[in-house]
DNA sequence: CGATTTTTTGAATCATATCAACGTACGTGG
DNA sequence: CCACGTACGTTGATATGATTCAAAAAATCG
């Protein structure tokens, strides 16, 4: 269980944990299971976690008053999730998060985080650099956003991640992209009869990922 | 000259910095001078700075194959300005900074940058911060996007960042808004006509600071 | 299998872009 | 410091792209 975990941040820092190191980092999480369509967070309360996920598939999302959701994060195995700015100051969210399927989270209360962040420095290292992935990945998502059409964002999200079509509905990944349902029906149908498929070789290489990495 | 960047770390920090950190950090930094329309950046080189704006008024903006320029980030007085993945990673940036304005601004390698990063606590601690705060921001901005009007963003921004408006041009400030000139001139008529000015009491509370703290 | 949700499609409507023309403001060089 | 020229802001007409609402077809879950 926390095994994969240990693997996720040897990889990110490139450096090996000592046993002890481990010790002080497993002791800070708990195990978190969440049934589909349960909820990690709702709006109005404070985020009390810090989830990083093992296993299953999750969004962040907020209702407007008309009732529209509007998805601003996806998570899926090796990926964090909260809503950060309500961890770290405990103003209520105003962001929901649901379990899009059966899922296994490592969480984190903020006290217990920051405990952490003094005590492990590879989890200081790792942690730094997510918040600079973060910020390099919300510039990009940014980007796109203001010079891009909705056409051009979708082929360029699936480009960059394909599985995101298998875990999450259509209906979802519109509202990621900031377009209704009806409209991303038919732009795939445009990009099929276009035969673009997925060979989109017209994107620039560095305007992808435009899933943030979650930090 | 410096002083007024000790300052502004002191008070993001809340710590006094000591004279042989103040010393530390100011052999990190050279001041640098850019006329009105000067790049500190152009597309295709590599991000070589980080700049703290003492003074001035810049913006970072792409050219699309159409000609047209997208600004992703105002800087004024107090906030950081690079292109942060180039800088970090050394590839050709996609944009161009320029200053809008004469501008004042203290500068840093990235080597420096990671020796400061080494060398000051305290430095350290603001740049960890600005991490925080920017992801925070950046989430704001992007949930702006997939949930508001181009109204409404500009109403947010204005009642946000009144000054801004004073600084950059309309045209500019609907380049950074992901909508035309003509657009942007509509709508302010609209807003008038509404009488709305700017007690806009409609938009919530935390969906704000739509410019992001530079990161 | 049946119930519910998602996806597709069509038609009407709305928001924003584009192009063009005009008046204004402003910075730049003399 | 003034005058010229360029860039900016406004407005109108038209085009485009996306939304909304409704209904049917397809997929999924329990």
């Amino acid at each position: 269980m926390y095994e994969s975990f240990f693997e996720y941040i040897e990889d990110q820092t490139g450096l090996c944990i000592s046993k002890q190191e481990r010790e002080i980092i497993q002791k800070s999480f708990q195990i978190k299971m969440v049934r589909r369509r349960q909820y990690l967070l709702q709006e109005g309360d404070p985020a009390k976690l810090l989830g990083f996920v093992i296993k299953g598939a999750l969004r962040q999302f907020s209702v407007d008053d008309k009732g529209n959701e509007h998805i601003v994060r996806f998570a899926t195995e090796g990926r964090w999730i909260t809503d950060y700015e309500s961890y770290q100051t405990a103003v209520p969210s105003l962001y929901y998060i649901e379990a899009v399927e059966p899922s296994q989270l490592l969480v984190i209360t903020n006290d217990a985080f920051h405990i952490l962040l003094d005590n492990s420095p590879i989890f200081f290292k790792m942690i730094f650099k997510k918040y600079q992935e973060a910020n390099n990945t919300s510039q990009k998502r940014m980007h796109s956003y203001i010079s891009m059409t909705a056409e051009q964002r979708y082929a360029d999200l699936v480009n960059s991640y394909p599985q995101l079509a298998l875990r999450f509905s259509q209906k979802m990944i519109a509202s990621y992209l900031g377009i209704s349902g009806e409209t991303l029906s038919r732009i795939r149908k445009h990009i099929v009869s276009k035969k673009i498929h997925f060979e989109t070789g017209f994107i620039d290489k560095r305007i992808k990922q435009v899933v943030s990495p979650d930090f």
